[in-house]
DNA sequence: GGGTGTACGGACCGTCTCGA
DNA sequence: TCGAGACGGTCCGTACACCC
């Protein structure tokens, strides 16, 4: 049988050549910058064409060596690159738990990678996996070859990314901002259709991008120093003429001097223009030792927090009806003619 | 039509408090 | 000391209005 892998690889060692070719008539070679004249430019090309023949032969040695292992190939650690905006989030605990864990067992799952047009491969995925092998010595890791493009390696490695949990709200901003870039003219419908959430939530997210440079460094620092949502009241406040007020209040919170209401509050809050609030008011209504009903108050809020859903139901109909008696009675003292 | 602002309800999680 | 409940903080989804 006539191996899928294989005939990947092939595929992409064919176009290895086609590609620099195109690449080198796209830019100006170093050899035509050195050399003027015919032969010297001719012998310059021959020997870039020989780097591209190696480059060839080496993949094609090194689909060998992934058919010996079964689909997945040793490559040297020292061949693995970075792709910036690829790596996923991870906590430097969870890092330290992956290391420890790969320090003593075998890596199950291999990372995925691109062969490079320069000479080795950019990680696809497993950034983290690779990183934890690096510290601990290792000189290979097992890899295997992802079939996507890099458009869609970029946005695979995105929308994993911004179903996991753990990552940011600023990182999946910045995320966004670059498919934004990426694809010109994409609107917050399509991307948030992609992405498999609500437009509001596209659109909260990108409201860091209103957001002052001084507080986008700290974000840079600090990526989870708040959410979308007071980013969306921050940035609120930003448009409003309150930039001041936002970075002050950012660097409250980054200081640990506030949590993330509280500097929102901060940076709205004009002091000379501060009204008294009214006091909310709460109290509980005890059945023997337990709590029946926690009550709360504040301006035309009231809130009855019941121990049973049974019971909120039940007190729904008996509120019904004392409501619709003060409704009555509030409609007679306010036109003492209705019902004559 | 696309993007944004606002209000509201609900869920989840971490921390604190209190009683057994 | 421990577990249950209380409470606060944060985020998300939905709906609707408004603006460009």
């Amino acid at each position: 049988m006539p191996s899928k892998f294989k005939e990947r690889l092939l595929s992409r060692t064919a176009g290895v050549a086609e590609r620099a070719e195109s690449a080198a008539a796209a830019r100006p070679s170093e050899s035509q910058a050195r050399s003027a004249t015919m032969p010297a430019q001719l012998s310059a090309f021959r020997l870039e064409a020989r780097g591209y023949q190696e480059r060839i032969q080496q993949l094609q040695e090194e689909l060998e060596a992934a058919k010996r292992h079964g689909g997945a190939m040793k490559v040297p650690l020292s061949d693995l690159h970075e792709v910036p905006g690829r790596r996923r989030f991870k906590s430097p605990e969870a890092y330290a738990e992956l290391r420890e864990n790969l320090r003593h067992n075998a890596l199950i799952t291999p990372v995925a990678i691109r062969p490079r047009l320069e000479g080795g491969f950019e990680l696809v995925s497993g950034h983290w996996r690779t990183d934890a092998y690096r510290e601990l010595g290792r000189t290979e890791i097992d890899c295997v070859l992802s079939e996507s493009t890099e458009t869609e390696a970029s946005l695979g490695a995105f929308y994993a990314n911004l179903l996991q949990s753990d990552l940011t709200d600023y990182e999946k901003y910045l995320g966004f901002k670059d498919i934004q870039q990426r694809f010109e003219g994409i609107t917050q419908a399509k991307m948030a259709e992609q992405a498999g959430v609500g437009e509001a939530a596209i659109s909260r997210l990108m409201a860091y991008s209103d957001l002052p440079a001084e507080v986008l460094a700290m974000l840079d620092e600090k990526p989870g120093l708040f959410g979308a949502t007071s980013g969306t009241a921050l940035a609120r406040l930003v448009r409003t003429g309150r930039s001041a007020q936002v970075i002050a209040a950012v660097q409250r919170l980054a200081d640990k001097q506030f949590d993330e209401t509280q500097a929102v509050k901060f940076a709205s809050t004009d002091p000379a223009k501060e009204k008294p609030r009214p006091i909310p008011t709460a109290f509980k209504v005890k059945a023997g030792r337990s709590t029946y009903c926690d009550v709360r108050q504040a301006k035309n809020v009231v809130r009855l927090e019941f121990q049973s859903e049974e019971e909120a139901k039940a007190m729904q109909g008996a509120l019904k009806e004392v409501l619709e008696r003060r409704a009555a009675k509030a409609q007679t003292e306010s036109s003492p003619d209705a019902g004559k």
